[in-house]
DNA sequence: CACAATTATATTGTGCACAATTTTATTTCC
DNA sequence: GGAAATAAAATTGTGCACAATATAATTGTG
């Protein structure tokens, strides 16, 4: 039983630990855009295709209206994105992007790499990183009720 | 650039995405606990070594006093842990487990065998998962400023 | 011994996450 | 066409995370 509760054993521990931790790495290369790690996250579901509904991020990036609401609202008041219901379906908030989300998007699509490097991470760190990760998201999706 | 910036060439979005689908599949069993995913890993520090400081927890758990101070207050109130200040050093804070802390125990342990079988994880992926996500948490500290 | 520097925790404020409920709009089905 | 069911967001409330600051105790130094 000791064993099964140490922290070295856990299984979650470790990921949450590095969620953590990478996100702190992304915040100083963020702080120069002005906005925050789930504010990037939504940017970049946007940037690949810039109007989309509160319904169609969340289902992206597996969050929903109590998160995002508000997180929008304050991307909306940082004029990076604007919030608009859709005239034929009023129930409906379409997100589109200003300009100065676009200006922002050539600074953006720097910072992975950046954050890679101060880490110090290789190409195959990366690759088993991804690989894994990817697999067992799949399974617990796939076990769902 | 577009490539670069697709959600799915993204290092951290998956870990974030698996990281908080791990806590949300903890959630029912600690939800029977009566106790949230950082309060385990409180008690999962102090199950280790009964007596700690909140700096000794949060070393273990990389998390500051910030975070752990109305964490432990909460702790404190469902009666699980004892705070008092240490009387050689009155700025130290001491937290011990109670008894009821003691009991939660035996089903506290059962709990990440549960998780990871409700998933669908095999020994290999927690392995997998375990060697590289610590070998990638170990450059992300020896990388620090 | 006094006082500056350090240490340990607490407080305050902002921003997620997520459950539960509410509001408003749209469909569906008699 | 109108009530019931459904759908999309918003709201409310709790609990982390983390930066910045404050408070209080201890230690080091002249």
């Amino acid at each position: 039983m000791e064993e099964k509760l140490q922290l070295k054993s856990q299984v979650c521990f470790p990921i949450y630990s590095l969620s953590r931790e990478i996100i702190n790495r992304y915040r100083p290369f963020l702080d120069e855009l002005d906005i925050t790690y789930p504010q990037y996250l939504v940017l970049m579901v946007l940037w690949e295709n810039e109007v989309q509904t509160v319904n169609q991020i969340g289902e992206k990036l597996n969050l929903d209206s109590g998160t995002l609401t508000p997180l929008l609202k304050r991307l909306e008041a940082k004029e990076l994105i604007h919030r608009c219901r859709r005239r034929s379906d009023e129930r409906v908030v379409e997100i589109t992007l200003t300009e100065k989300a676009g200006s922002l998007k050539n600074k953006a699509v720097l910072v992975p790499e950046k954050v890679v490097k101060d880490i110090g991470l290789t190409i195959e760190d990366l690759e088993d990183l991804k690989r894994i990760v990817t697999k067992i998201l799949n399974k617990t999706k796939k076990s769902l009720p």
